[in-house]
DNA sequence: AAATACTAACCCCGGTCCTC
DNA sequence: GAGGACCGGGGTTAGTATTT
């Protein structure tokens, strides 16, 4: 049983963060090996573009990627340095923020190859990650999972979805998929929520103006005026609550590293310094963000080295390790140049 | 955090009273 | 007597508290 508020959310968060790390690339604990089989199923799912994209943006593509690698360098600074379990704890603060921004920069700068106008929202961000990946179908799991208005998207056949398994169920290879897909409808319910109680407040303000502008015409053909109403809440029809869900997009794994942002950022900075509840949780978490964010980054590298060219891309890379890598051995994009190349 | 239980608020609707 | 205000019971829902 939790102790407070914190540890509960700390344990369902940290599951989920999990649930996504082993479906990436299985229980491993060396990020070299997440990143080869990750290599591999992207090279066998057949989301590489064809060839390079000459409308490409190549200087806002490698600019944004220059913001990832430089984002996941402060992730690995704080993987390489911290060690008290009390700073781990503080720094998965800003780890989950870092997760996200990498995300978003890398979105972005694939955009850009892709000769597209770059998003300056996360909102439409968002959308684009989407689009890249879950959009197009399944095969490249967990970037591809997506939870829609019907339910959830790109199941791999094998997989049975649990949609009510409990946060907290201990994390394996099968409850993985129930938990990840458990945490996009939760993250996109609580958007519904928001634009629901938009919608009535809307609601509201349009039987105000109605009400008003028959008082208007009342008064105009003489009558007396009525006594203003009081105008409560609306309630929101089964129709407009189904029309809401209807036009929200899925949500994927980055809409998820968003709400953790958010949350950590704004609303409940606690969940990781209160919440575990011993000395080697959080960095299993520090963990999860690390390989989560290195193997979507590795993806979207892929994707802007065909889109950009082998030379411009491997030029950009070597240019910024150069300057900015300082371990050895390599993490982070010095560690997946040798990678890059290989295909 | 999410599910569940509980409570307060709300809608609906007919009936009745009030006022012009 | 027509139009509007007010009332109250029944049923639903939103919001809050409690439980898992």
């Amino acid at each position: 049983m939790p102790k407070n508020d914190s540890t509960g959310a700390f344990q369902t968060h940290a599951n989920y963060l999990h649930a996504f790390s082993l479906i990436s690339s299985g229980n491993v604990r060396d990020l070299s090996k997440s990143l080869k089989s990750t290599k591999d199923r992207i090279w066998g799912s057949g989301f590489l573009p064809d060839g390079s994209c000459p409308k490409a943006n190549s200087h806002q593509a490698i600019s944004s990627l220059q913001n990832a690698w430089g984002t996941e360098l402060l992730l690995n600074v704080g993987l390489r340095m911290i060690r008290s379990d009390e700073l781990i704890r503080l720094s998965n603060n800003w780890s989950v923020v870092q997760a996200y921004y990498v995300l978003y920069h890398a979105t972005q700068a694939l955009t850009a190859a892709k000769g597209q106008s770059r998003p300056d929202t996360h909102t439409g961000t968002q959308n684009q990650f989407y689009t890249f990946l879950a959009e197009r179908g399944g095969g490249l799991e967990p970037w591809t999972l997506a939870f829609g208005a019907s339910g959830p998207e790109n199941v791999p056949d094998a997989v049975e979805v649990d949609g009510d398994c409990h946060s907290w169920v201990s994390c394996n290879e099968n409850s993985c998929w129930s938990l990840a897909y458990k945490v996009l409808r939760t993250t996109r319910e609580e958007t519904i929520r928001l634009r629901e109680r938009d919608a009535r407040i809307g609601k509201r303000k349009q039987q105000k103006a109605m009400w008003e502008k028959e008082e208007k015409l009342r008064s105009e053909g003489g009558k007396r005026p009525r006594k203003p109403p009081r105008f409560p809440l609306p309630k929101l029809t089964l129709l407009e609550k189904q029309t809401i869900n209807q036009k929200l997009r899925p949500y994927t794994l980055m809409d998820y590293l968003y709400r953790l942002r958010v949350r950590t950022n704004y609303e409940d900075s606690a969940m990781f310094t209160d919440g575990p509840q011993n000395d080697s949780v959080s960095a299993e978490v520090r963990q999860d963000l690390q390989k989560i964010t290195a193997c979507s980054l590795l993806i979207f590298e892929l994707h802007v080295r065909r889109l950009l060219g082998k030379t411009v891309f491997d030029k950009a890379v070597a240019e910024w390790v150069t300057a900015n890598a300082p371990f050895k051995p390599s993490i982070g994009v010095a560690g997946r140049m040798e990678l890059h190349k290989s295909i």
